[in-house]
DNA sequence: TTGAATTTTCAATATTTACTGAAAGTTAAA
DNA sequence: TTTAACTTTCAGTAAATATTGAAAATTCAA
């Protein structure tokens, strides 16, 4: 496989999507490596094409690996592991939006049902205070609704309803 | 006012979760201080309880008005610029689904296209690659359609809509 | 208009985050 | 078992990002 322009720029605008939402540059890079090669890449593949370290690449590789996006391959017969992605693009988003559920949304909803246990109607400060964190909570509930009904539901009744205008 | 312990672990969590979205910890924690507060507070005020210095103040106050989160509030015969934050949460999301559409989600759509227009099925590989192109775009653009759909829509049908399934 | 009050900017610095590379650990063929 | 191939870890370092603070710019009351 040769790197064309094109795949340089795919795994650049990969990268930098990545990065504005948490999720490292180098991860995502790797990621995006993957997703374009249809068979199978070792680490030193990878460090090669990425021009990374190989402590780099392995830790990255593992996280990918934690958030369901990539797999090891055994080959018969090779010593060495190869990797590759999840290559349906919806399953990829079911995991990563998995992950976020897990990792961000519903430890904000705990926290803040925790906040609401500790404050009370006793003034107008706190009445305010209180409704901050109602509305908060309130729609932190519709955005994991939401996505617990794409992460659980069939891809086309999904895609469907909101080409529908949720119809 | 004074700062209780639920209000300041209020304004980490609301830290934390954005700095996981991209957006930095300070400017996440004055958008926290101004929601909670009722009145207007000034730079010095937000100084003081944030303990951060002018220049970050100022800086992050700026974004966050460029953001359309925060507000100067001009009161009769103080020199001084006070601020106060949109309150309505649902507004409050509005503002930030319309900056990151903008931001991020269109940007990535165009180079996406962009990437299309160069790649053709000369062989297989360019073929698979052509197919994850196209996957992605699809998703992008779902993503586009129900953020678009949530920031044009009114608020009370929205929620309707989620809560029922999209019935 | 002046000049004191206030806001803004930005170079220097601190902090956080990511990466390297070599050493330690693991695996499996011989 | 040995040992060479390969993987993992992590202390040290590099790079990226955020913050400070003081100087420059702006504003407005007198």
């Amino acid at each position: 496989m040769t790197i064309t322009a094109s795949e340089i720029q795919f795994i650049q605008t990969w990268g930098i999507l990545s990065s504005q939402w948490g999720i490292n540059r180098t991860m995502a890079q790797i990621h995006a490596l993957l997703l374009m090669e249809k068979g199978n890449l070792s680490t030193d593949e990878i460090m090669e094409k990425l021009n990374i370290s190989r402590g780099n690449a392995n830790m990255n590789i593992r996280d990918l690996m934690i958030w369901g996006l990539v797999q090891k391959v055994h080959i018969a017969g090779e010593r060495m592991e190869f990797y590759k992605a999840e290559k349906d693009i919806h399953k990829v988003a079911v995991a990563i939006a998995r992950e976020r559920i897990k990792r961000e949304l519903e430890p904000v909803i705990i926290s803040l049902k925790e906040l609401k246990g500790f404050t009370f109607k006793e003034d107008e400060e706190s009445s305010h205070y209180l409704k901050l964190l109602n509305d908060i909570d309130e729609f932190a509930t519709m955005v994991h609704k939401i996505m617990t009904i794409f992460v659980q539901s069939d891809k086309n009744w999904f895609y469907k309803k909101v080409l529908n205008y949720f119809k």
